[in-house]
RNA sequence: UGGGGCGUGGCCAAGUGGUAAGGCAUCGGGUUUUGAUCCCGUGUACCGCAGGUUCGAAUCCUGCCGCCCCAGCCA
């Protein structure tokens, strides 16, 4: 893939800090809160914080930001470091949390209120809410507000040390109840939650809010560029306050950038949790899911959601970016990598009728027709077969260029066969075709250089291995389900469909993980939790790109 | 009606005063024992709109319009 470095804005910063020397070494962080999964949109901040580190020499903190009790679990933390690390990054040592930080955290919250800059306030959640002011009207000074130094010291200490209950007191910074920047007007710094935390147990039982936890944690960890989502912009001015009054010896310095949005995809929390709980999906894994959890399990492969990112591109612009964009990093990427295979969807019988009867021939077939390092397999042959029923019409358009009546087709890594006779139920539907093999066309040694329009795919009847394949298409059938009044009313209802069908007889030994094209058709991988032995079940990547699909419509309106 | 952002072809995106890269998609064509891949070709982009500065503007200035974010003791 093309490898020239992206040259984003960010990118464009950080280089330039580092050429002016205003930093010798980059230092970035992912911060996730372990409260739910990893998903696309997460992906391209990893790719981001991890990838300018890695382009510089620099280093990566994978930092849990576990602020709020309660909300967080180690279940999130194992997946969050499990997706990380198969999406291709690690932090070495640097895995930290913010929990670890707790004491310093309390101690520059000490220096803040010593300074005169923090105060506690005893005001109700309710009753800050509406000094807070509106959008458009300023806020107004707590009662509280002109506390002296020594009782705010001495209340922010009994709150530490458990003297009250949740919400009798909140540690907020003295800022500005005017300010036209909400986040300014004295936001909170800490909050009395009397609940065991997953790291720290009981030691605490207040607990730093966001804003001032994440400003300090990266200058703790010496974080030179702080990149986060636009939504935080408006929190960036606290930041720097922050910075301005503490005064870190490490001053990091955040920069924003737009989220990723795939069309037809959803990345809110509640949604997919939504989507789980209503067993809408078959869970956080579910193929259908864009957490990296799902896309891992419906058999992405990792580099081709990096590809993806990277096309995307670093901007502050809104975006909705095409399900195509993504599917081509996945084809680009499989093209190259999955060895090819045949297997029949929709199986359709086949007898050749003029094939000397209990004869089997191993065909030899190529893994990989532009990669011949990829080798060849034995794929067992014989007189009667599978094709798939849509390779064959009794009625056909003129540029239908596989099997019909009395036409001839290429079986792939096979003969030319010739379709003599159909063979229809009492409902009229086509069983069975009656065909006849031109001995003189075996596929690459056969005589005859005979050619013929199509080539379709095939399996013995008799070697076929049975196996369930999924096929999946996208959750929502809307572009932006994010905007729709009701998401679950714009869910597809196709998005999953299962079918019985019969592979060659090597994809038995396909293991986890690897990722094969069904020629024709798409790709394919043995699902990571449903798959056995005995019970074979597969996942359909993506489709080939299918430029018949359009010319057969086009056909079939013509013929009205 | 406060503040902060953003607006370049269908979707992304380069471009940072000198006369609009690239990718994806689309539509043609070529190669092909995957209607895949690959290879060619394909868009008059009034650079949100209107003014202005300039020899010259997507790039600078002014005004307007549109979209997104913010009133958690969530992150």
């Amino acid at each position: 893939m093309n490898d020239a470095l992206p040259r984003d804005f960010i990118r464009q910063i950080i280089h330039s800090d580092l050429e002016t020397g205003k930093h010798t070494a980059i230092v970035t962080r992912f911060p996730p809160e372990p409260n739910g999964y990893l998903h696309i949109g997460h992906v391209m901040s990893i790719c981001l914080n991890f990838g300018v580190a890695e382009e510089t020499g620099g280093r990566t903190f994978l930092r849990f930001d576990d602020t709020n009790p309660g909300k967080e679990r180690e279940e999130y933390v194992e997946a969050i470091e499990r997706d990380v690390r198969w999406l291709g990054f690690d932090w070495d040592e640097r895995l930290t949390h913010t929990s670890d930080y707790f004491d310093a955290l309390y101690d520059y919250a000490e220096q803040l209120t010593r300074n005169g800059l923090a105060y506690v306030d005893s005001l109700s959640a309710d009753e800050i809410r509406a000094h807070r002011g509106t959008l458009t009207e300023a806020g107004k000074n707590s009662p509280y507000r002109d506390r002296p130094v020594e009782d705010n010291l001495d209340l922010f200490r009994r709150m530490r040390a458990g003297e009250f209950a949740d919400g009798e007191h909140v540690l907020r910074a003295k800022i500005d109840m005017a300010s036209p920047n909400i986040n300014l007007r004295d936001p909170a710094l800490y909050r009395i939650r009397h609940v065991a935390h997953q790291h720290t147990g009981d030691k605490w039982c207040i607990y730093p809010m966001y804003d001032f936890a994440h400003t300090m944690s990266d200058a703790l960890e010496q974080i030179t560029h702080s990149l986060c989502t636009l939504e935080f912009e408006d929190h960036r001015p606290l930041y720097d306050w922050l910075l301005d009054q503490l005064k870190p010896e490490h001053r990091p310095r955040q920069i924003e950038f737009s989220r990723l949005n795939l069309a037809y995809a959803i990345t809110s929390k509640r949604k997919l949790n939504a989507l789980v709980d209503d067993g809408v999906v078959s869970g956080w894994d579910d193929p259908r899911m864009p957490t990296i959890a799902g896309l891992r399990r419906r058999g992405y492969p990792a580099s081709a959601l990096r590809e993806f990112v990277k096309r995307g591109g670093v901007t502050k612009k809104d975006k909705l970016i095409e399900m195509a964009v993504l599917e081509n990093c996945i084809r680009e990427e499989l093209d190259f990598s999955a060895p090819r295979r045949m297997a029949v969807l929709q199986p359709l019988k086949v007898v050749l009728t003029n094939y000397p009867q209990g004869q089997v021939e191993m065909m030899p077939s190529s893994n990989h027709p532009n990669r011949p390092e990829f080798g060849t397999r034995e794929v067992p042959f014989s007189g009667e077969l599978f094709i798939e029923q849509d390779d064959f019409m009794e009625d056909a358009p003129k540029k239908f260029f596989r099997l019909k009546p009395d036409g001839e087709v290429r079986l792939r890594n096979g003969y030319i066969i010739r379709c003599d006779e159909v063979i229809k139920n009492k409902a009229g539907e086509v069983v069975e075709l009656r065909c006849s093999y031109d001995p003189d066309t075996r596929s690459g040694t056969g005589t005859s250089d005979r050619k013929v329009k199509g080539t379709i795919h095939w399996v013995s009847a008799a070697h076929a291995l049975p196996a369930e394949v999924r096929l999946y298409d996208r959750l929502f059938t809307v572009p932006d389900p994010n905007a729709a009044e009701d998401f679950m009313a714009v869910l597809n209802p196709d998005s999953l469909a299962t079918a019985r069908v019969m592979l060659e007889p090597s994809l038995a030994e396909l293991g986890v993980g690897e990722a094969v094209q069904f020629e024709r058709l798409g790709y394919f991988c043995v699902d990571s939790v449903d798959h056995s032995a005995k019970a074979p079940a597969f996942n359909r990547i993506v489709t080939l790109r299918d430029s018949w699909a359009k010319v057969e419509q086009q056909a079939i309106a013509q013929r009205g």
